[in-house]
DNA sequence: GTTAATATGTTGCATAAGCATACAAATGTC
DNA sequence: GACATTTGTATGCTTATGCAACATATTAAC
């Protein structure tokens, strides 16, 4: 592909572009008539007419039956517009998420609703990637209906691995990959002629916390995932970015070692088994879960705040470094280690502006509410985002050229 | 304004766009007839010529007279194309670096070949904002004569600060600034009605070590200066990345305590004065430059080379810890220190294979070759970006209308 | 040296999509 | 109940691109 930036604008190319628009806007605020929508994207109104027209063909927007809480006081003169809104089950997308552990799937609806999800127990290391591109394709696929499977628009895929844009995967350490190509595999053991995505579990772990909420629509937000391993990733203006080669965000690898003795990285310092392997030797209970810990805490038991406390500085540190290259004006925490931050909050406030040079700013640290699929869900939403963008299939029909192999004469 | 990724097309932009697209054709590679860069565009030829002419008309674009080295070997057949060039003095570019020491300007023409230079030595700190900003536009403007001054089509000011994307400067530690609007300062005081940018002098120097540079056009790009203090910038895509408050790439404020001892971050581990405060203490030299310093590690003078060898470390370390955040395919290295890399190179790889993990890539170290202006040359190309835009102020005159207040009553 | 093949630039026409305008409809205000 | 205000739609206009045809300039072939 000759360079994107470059590529021109045509006839079809304009409609396109303002459809995408249409649906997006729908899909940010909801509900908006013909002339809110003219308005937003400075448009005529009877051009928003004319693409709403052509949507409501697609069965992709209707007129909302009824529009009910209409704001309260504060009543406008003139006559009220019909309110638009997406048809939610106009399509579907499928996210699955192959982790070590266990295979989970989710549907999502045209809204990114959550319609459904599954999640199976699953032994990543001991199984080939063709096996476990199988099961999650078909776990993914149990709960539709054979004639709802031609509204699926897209399939995505996340595993823990070091990718390409392209899918291609160049290791994994955890599930034992190395050079395999996900994203065709997945193509070639689906019954569909779907998009296929795949990326890393951090990354779309990030997408799924980020997509579609307001604040994350502008600036740059910072996600991080603790669990046993902690990953991350970067989202800019509403979209992933990846780096070079997908690693960006990969925070778990900063180099943190304040404290003499060997090199440390975060991932070591704030993730789950440490926290654990520190707590089993003070814990009076014989296998102790990470909510005995959290509970411990809670109860300022000394040993476990300590724990908490060094936890709380190592995370402090990684933010902080994070942030002097990204400048990111947003954090959010996810993975079950999360759930620890709420009681340290102050603490690891206090080691920032302590570590930090008084004249940086510092980003808003939030947490992730989201459920046990973020992960899963953030590979269904990159399609969704797909799908409401100029590279979507809708589109496909007059692009349908895959000459790419173009003479690129001109380097 | 309301979200950039929804605004719509309509006829003009089309056209603009294309036009646009035309121009950075042009100016990314060089000379092309109208076939090519139909091609390169995904146009029509007969759209191509259009737009061709309509950028001949406003003078930007000429037949080339000549069209000499004629790839030899390799003659095609066919009717010759017509080459195609920018016409560089069409119209040119401004800027300047307020620095803590000195002010220098350039200007570059359409072509981004640098025309004119001056330096001028400066006192920052002791001379008020205003002044500085008087100073800098009267260098800026002195060689340029009143009948050239219509064809200016902006102007950039870079310097040491910190400063949000409309050029209000939050703070400027070096030059004793806080909360100074210096974009508009420069609006006030230039006799000229052109579009002003300001940005914080380590960005803009990014900017021109890898604007126009193919290599830089996609990708990650980590550019570092090197001076007393220690600054940085990212490029991504070709695009400069600012982060949510400019200071993204910030990477002298990272801390590196691999050693004991106080907390210290990377400036005051890799910057001018640590290596000449160490190198002062055993050289024979009075007052030694760094010059003499680069003589004794090239003698591998075993004082000079033990501080190099620390300098090579701490710059990996940073190199390795920036790598892990945004995952850059490529590394830059500017300012004078930068000239101690060449010596240090086979060092510096050591220590960044001996710190990450083997299964992280690693990007390319490249020195910027670049003169002494290279933070005014990045200021002024960043109007040549904007010019080559759609926000060039070519099509101003029909999006004249400034009535972005408008109500967002959606959020 | 003439003819064929190939690629470029230009011209006239068709098409598509947004814009401007006008108008009917639906609501609130007086 | 008259009027203002806003929405949605229908009509004609403008504009930029795409398409096809043609003249033009060059190389290759006989």
């Amino acid at each position: 592909m000759n360079d994107p930036a470059l590529t021109a604008s045509s006839h079809r190319r304009i409609r396109q572009s303002n459809e995408v628009a249409a649906l997006r806007a729908l899909h940010q605020f909801g509900r908006l008539s013909r002339a809110e929508l003219a308005r937003k994207l400075r448009l005529n109104r009877s051009s928003s007419g004319h693409i709403i027209a052509s949507l409501t063909a697609d069965g992709l927007v209707r007129e909302a039956i009824e529009d009910p809480p209409e704001q309260p006081g504060y009543a406008r003169v003139g006559r009220p517009g019909i309110m638009l809104e997406l048809v939610p089950d106009a399509i579907f997308f499928l996210g699955v998420e192959i982790g070590v552990e266990h295979i989970s799937t989710v549907e999502i609806d045209l809204g990114t609703n959550i319609v459904s999800t599954n999640v199976e127990p699953f032994d990543g290391p001991s199984i080939s990637v063709e096996a476990a591109v199988d099961r999650a394709v078909s776990l993914a696929l149990q709960s539709i209906p054979a004639s709802k499977l031609e509204r699926c628009e897209g399939f995505g895929v996340s595993t823990p691995a070091q990718m390409d844009k392209h899918g291609l995967v160049r290791l994994a350490p955890l599930l034992g990959w190395r050079n395999v190509h996900l994203a065709e595999l997945v193509r070639d053991v689906l019954p569909l002629r779907v998009p296929v995505l795949a990326e890393n579990d951090a990354n779309a772990f990030a997408i799924g916390a980020t997509y579609g909420r307001s604040e994350a629509h502008s600036g740059v937000t910072l996600f991080l995932v603790m669990e046993s391993g902690v990953g991350g990733g970067i989202i800019i203006d509403g979209n992933l970015f990846r780096g070079a080669n997908g690693l960006a965000g990969e925070i778990g690898h900063l180099i943190i070692s304040d404290a003499p003795g060997p090199r440390r990285n975060l991932e070591q310092l704030i993730g789950l088994e440490t926290i654990m392997g520190e707590y089993r030797k003070t814990s009076a209970v014989s296998h102790p879960a990470f909510g005995n810990f959290l509970a411990d805490v809670q109860d300022r038991l000394p040993s476990a705040v300590s724990i908490a406390e060094h936890w709380a500085k190592a995370l402090a540190t990684g933010l902080v470094q994070a942030c002097r290259i990204i400048d990111a004006d947003r954090i959010v925490l996810g993975g079950s280690v999360a759930a620890l931050y709420p009681l340290m909050a102050a603490r690891v406030a206090a080691h920032i502006h302590a570590i930090q040079e008084s004249s940086f700013p510092f980003p808003s640290i939030t947490m992730n509410d989201d459920g046990t699929v973020g992960s899963a869900f953030g590979a269904a939403c990159m399609l969704h985002q797909r799908y409401l963008s100029l590279e979507s299939q809708r589109f496909a029909d007059d692009t349908a050229e895959f000459e790419e192999p173009e003479a690129d004469e001109g380097r």
